[in-house]
DNA sequence: GGATCTATTTATAAGAA
DNA sequence: TTTCTTATAAATAGATC
């Protein structure tokens, strides 16, 4: 649909309707014709409406009755099996609905946490009025982004010193390093603060996302049994 | 479809073909419930495939029982009328298509035209090995756009003036004035001759396109029957 | 009421996992 | 194979004529 994303419920406007009537046939005559040739399967449709005595049907009177002499020679229970009731069918839609929003509730949950890790790093300092819950989230997704580092680091290094293997810092190598640059200077030269937290973003997700490594992994904030960190995934309440 | 514009034929990869059948299967089925919500009316769907023996079927046993219970008691002749047969289907559909193709070819034509006048203004000479044709398609274009300049310079010239009343210069002052720079130093300051070809004819575009008067008349390179013009539209020889 | 024209939303073909 | 992802093609809501 389009202009708007339209409701699924009867269009009360009566030219509205009539109009998406005449649209919407044709188009699924069009989608039955395509489905019928593509996969070379038999299939027909009917369709009444109160603006034509005779139903509209696909592919043609004879086609029809061929598809509908097949079907009824079926016994009930057979005819029964394998279909697509209204029911089952919204049931499946529903269903489907409510994974994504848990999905889309834990990506929000990560672009969050991930917002206040940049606010932390800008400011440089503890943040008293974070609720015991968000420093949960916020410890787990700081100790994720940690091991990608350190993932990625290992790469680099085996890259670039092939055989020389120089080991990759421990986790809390990196944490150090981290608090060091917060919370010294506002000014450092190591960790850039003067860019602006959306461009700290961006690089920072830039050097989590692109290169070796992680992949879907990464942030895995949908897997609910995580295995390999310090903390439980959190983002599950 | 995606990812290339599938043909419209029968899929010889066994498994594309299946994969091809479930999803637009699923998405037949959503169509037909979609219509039959939106518009409150009765419809039903069949769909035999070699994947099961049972068919699967919109909107529910009983649904479909009722619907074609609803089309038997019909007389076949009533059945017949405004049946979506496969034959007129398609020859709508090719009459579409060709519709379509005309359409593009005037479409090409234009372009084609706009790139040849790009050029005469770089050369800034005539050339030579321009057919006949050729060069009546071009004179036509070169009128339109002329007229366009005159109905912007107008616009443009009312508003700003709003009650001084410049006249707009006649067509031929314009055509003067374009071949002079076209004609003249090859660097010259009014007419940047220095912009490439493409930038120039964004540049142009947009002077056309853009802004007050013209709108869909600008270029109708697809309406035969063009009133105003010095040339008949000259894009349907 | 019907034909056309966009801006958007949907559907989906290919790939990747 | 199924599922997920992504780039693109197709469908179509609303506006206009």
């Amino acid at each position: 649909m389009t202009r708007k994303k339209v409701k699924l419920a009867f269009i009360a406007n009566d030219s509205a309707r009539k109009a998406t009537f005449k649209k919407r046939k044709k188009g699924l005559m069009k989608k039955v014709s395509e489905l019928s040739t593509l996969c070379g399967i038999d299939a027909c449709a009917i369709v009444y409406s109160p603006y034509d005595p005779q139903p509209e049907v696909w592919p043609s009177p004879m086609g029809v009755q061929r598809v509908l002499a097949k079907f009824r020679r079926m016994p009930e229970l057979e005819q029964s099996k394998k279909m697509v009731n209204q029911e089952s069918f919204l049931r499946q839609r529903i269903l489907k609905a409510k994974d994504q929003l848990k999905k889309q509730r834990k990506d929000n949950r990560e672009k969050e946490m991930t917002q206040l890790m940049f606010q932390y790093l800008s400011a440089g300092k503890i943040m008293h009025n974070i609720s015991m819950v968000d420093l949960n989230d916020l410890a787990w997704l700081i100790d994720q982004n940690l091991k990608d580092i350190n993932r990625r680091i290992e790469v680099l290094t085996k890259n670039t010193q092939s055989q020389t293997q120089v080991a990759a810092p421990a986790v809390t190598d990196v944490v150090a390093k981290i608090e060091d640059k917060g919370q010294g200077s506002h000014n450092g030269q190591g960790f850039d603060i003067n860019m602006d937290l959306m461009h700290k973003q961006n690089w920072f997700m830039n050097l989590m996302n692109s290169g070796g490594g992680g992949g879907n992994e990464t942030m895995p904030f949908g897997d609910v049994n995580h295995q390999n960190g310090f903390w439980p995934n959190p983002f599950f309440h």
